[in-house]
DNA sequence: AACATACCTGATTGAAACTGTCAACTATTT
DNA sequence: AAATAGTTGACAGTTTCAATCAGGTATGTT
């Protein structure tokens, strides 16, 4: 019951692109650097969060990826359903809750109910709401400038 | 983000034993016939079931498996973390919460809630529960029968 | 005592998935 | 044109999972 390493580093990826990107586009290269995930790692990763629309790319020199939305309207469980397959934890049942295999599927039941429950709280969190924390934890300074 | 078959495994078999097995002990064969698990896969789930203190095992001829406790004091999460390392979604962490990564770890919290959402849902569901679903799906004649 | 049943254990294998890298390419800015 | 940086697909090493196999031990029956 692991989370692939992919749905990790998509996560931290995202924040850390929020964190950095105020204003202009952050690179892979930055990023790579800055939470020590392998540029050609992440490259596959913001592949399909491009795809995901999720980011949006800027291709040249001084370019990088943005968000393609306010980090308020980010939910963590979009993130990892870009990088990974499914966030269902059995393989007969599809997103939808839908089973193939038919009635005699006695414990069908908690297997969907358990992905209710896990969608229900990776979509209950927003980017915004990863970041916030990620600041107050990372630069307390920072915050207290603010006043 | 998936569950391993083992785990589905030893619930399904767990709710067939303790639908087929009121009096006497129920037989890995019996098991296996009824739910399409080999019983050499069987055998090593029961062991862990076993030393999980889930089952008692009773040798000989006409022996078999009988729960070792009443099914409404079996939990789902027990059945799974017996047979399964962990319930937790990432490696960085242990059953606790605590985690290796310290505090450059900007996204534990999301990991940690979502370890007990899915902790909490599977602890709130019994053998018990699962047994009488099942007894209500396949065999409704059965239930009007007792008025 | 011999036999049959059924649990018990460890080793092994084959397949699949995961993690990560590489190389070559295209677009854009300076 | 030169440098930056995204884009893509293929690939290999490792690990995990699923399942089987071979042989063992305990216990009841005849």
């Amino acid at each position: 019951m692991r989370l692939s390493t992919k749905a990790q580093y998509a996560v931290r990826a995202m924040v850390s692109l929020h964190l950095h990107g105020r204003d202009a586009p952050v690179s892979l290269k930055d990023i790579s650097t800055r939470e020590d995930i392998s540029q050609a790692y992440l490259e596959q990763l913001f592949v399909r969060l491009r795809r995901g629309g999720l980011v949006d790319s800027v291709r040249g020199p001084g370019g990088g990826y943005v968000l393609a939305r306010p980090a308020s309207r980010i939910r963590v469980d979009e993130i990892i359903e870009s990088v990974e397959e499914s966030l269902v934890p059995v393989s007969c049942m599809d997103e939808d809750g839908r089973c193939s295999c038919g009635s005699q599927c006695v414990t069908h039941s908690v297997w969907q109910g358990l992905a209710e429950k896990i969608r229900g709280f990776l979509a209950s969190m927003t980017l915004e709401d990863l970041t916030r924390e990620a600041r107050r934890k990372h630069e307390p300074a920072e915050t207290a400038d603010i006043r």
